[in-house]
DNA sequence: ACTCGGAAAATTGTCGACAATATAGTCAAG
DNA sequence: CTTGACTATATTGTCGACAATTTTCCGAGT
């Protein structure tokens, strides 16, 4: 037993953590939430999923409990797991949160986020400008940019909890409710002014002012969803 | 079978959610973590743990797997779980966390705690304020008061998502935290004014003074920890 | 026809055993 | 004595089966 031809030790001296089947399966039904092909309120089968996906029941439960943590399923005992369907008073729970959470990590980038960073920020701004002025009215992949955009500047405060916080749990709570409400609004030209702004803010190294921003910008967008929810019922 | 004696319905309309195994080995486990009698860093063999509570891996695994969800506890794949050892980077991250959203529950709270939960809360307030007085130097009770007096309020924000993420699972940690650091502070007198402010603040529905007087208090505990750890080490 | 009660089926919770991986220990080579 | 590889042990991940609970279904009674 001379070589060991797949013992790559991979270059980075992070290891690559060890995929699980639990991790692989949490992974592939959360995408199926996101995406909506598992809709909200939908009875979750042990059983049922375990068969679809040629496991066990054990790993199963894990990923649903993983699922459960972040939000995006809701279990009773002796009773099972539903995928989550947000009320429209937990909808706007959320954005409260998420303008708490990122308007500081929006403080914290202005102060830590590297002049690469910023850069990098503001070329991908600069993209979805142009994508805007393409697609005009309809500013669908928009939206999965907007997200893209606050993804940035939470991964910019490096604050670790911060960043698990939202990225982990909150934005997937957010892509599912564009599913379920499947909103397009028209406030993307808007939106993209204000992001500008924020960079500004972070590129002055204006925390303060970076945070006051990122706030408005939200609390704009929750108040948008208000009137199209209010408008629907 | 006539009568079911031991079927009472509870008067509340909402059932007590039966307690499975994991459910209740996953309280008792945490309590064991924020006690420190399993101490930051130690390992958590899972058939000792099962042994030692006489059930089986399975509903251990699940509650283990909450822990991990609530930050308690860290685990790697085929490697196994440890109760988190938190660095002072990782402590002050979690004040900042608490800054934001702590300063949103007050503001929230400002404009949604009845008249009554506000007199609850000064009540509270100057009980503790009784408590200092007595206890003089030696303030011990007066940090899980502390805590108590920050649950209130975030309470009394009335937003589901905030009370999840506050009581669920940072104060679990900053219970820990003060097993780990096992920090008494001499900053009790100056954290009661602090808080009555707050309260001042809440009584005249002011949220915005509210949210402002919260997070400088969260920061300037923030800070008073800072110090502590910079002179220590 | 509707409601209430009870049996049957299905689902969830729990358990013990096996497989895969990581850690500890041992021995030989340098 | 240290280093390295190999073996042995222990731990974690996964599986299938059983127990407990819930839900469904069906029939009797009013």
């Amino acid at each position: 037993m001379a070589e060991r031809p797949n013992d790559q030790v991979n270059p980075e001296g992070r290891e690559p953590a060890p995929l699980t089947i639990a991790d692989r399966v949490f992974e592939q039904v959360r995408l199926a939430i996101e995406r909506g092909e598992m809709p909200p309120g939908s009875k979750i089968s042990e059983p049922e999923l375990a068969r679809a996906y040629g496991i066990s029941r054990g790993p199963l439960r894990e990923a649903i409990g993983r699922l459960e943590s972040c939000g995006l399923v809701v279990r009773r005992a002796n009773v099972g797991a539903r995928v989550v369907r947000l009320s429209s008073e937990q909808l706007l729970e959320i954005f409260q949160v998420r303008e708490a959470l990122e308007g500081m990590a929006a403080r914290l980038a202005a102060t830590r986020m590297s002049a690469a960073e910023v850069a990098e920020l503001r070329a991908l701004l600069q993209q979805h400008g142009a994508q805007i002025e393409r697609d005009e009215g309809q500013a669908y992949f928009q939206k999965e940019g907007d997200l893209d955009f606050h993804y940035r500047i939470v991964q910019g405060s490096k604050n670790s909890r911060l960043i698990e916080l939202l990225c982990n749990d909150l934005y997937h709570l957010v892509r599912l409710y564009r599913y379920q409400f499947g909103m397009q609004s028209r406030r993307a030209p808007r939106a993209y002014g204000e992001h500008e702004h924020i960079v500004d803010a972070i590129e002055r190294r204006d925390g303060e002012l970076a945070e006051l921003l990122m706030r408005h910008h939200i609390r704009a967008s929750r108040e948008n969803v208000e009137r199209m929810l209010a408008a629907t019922n």
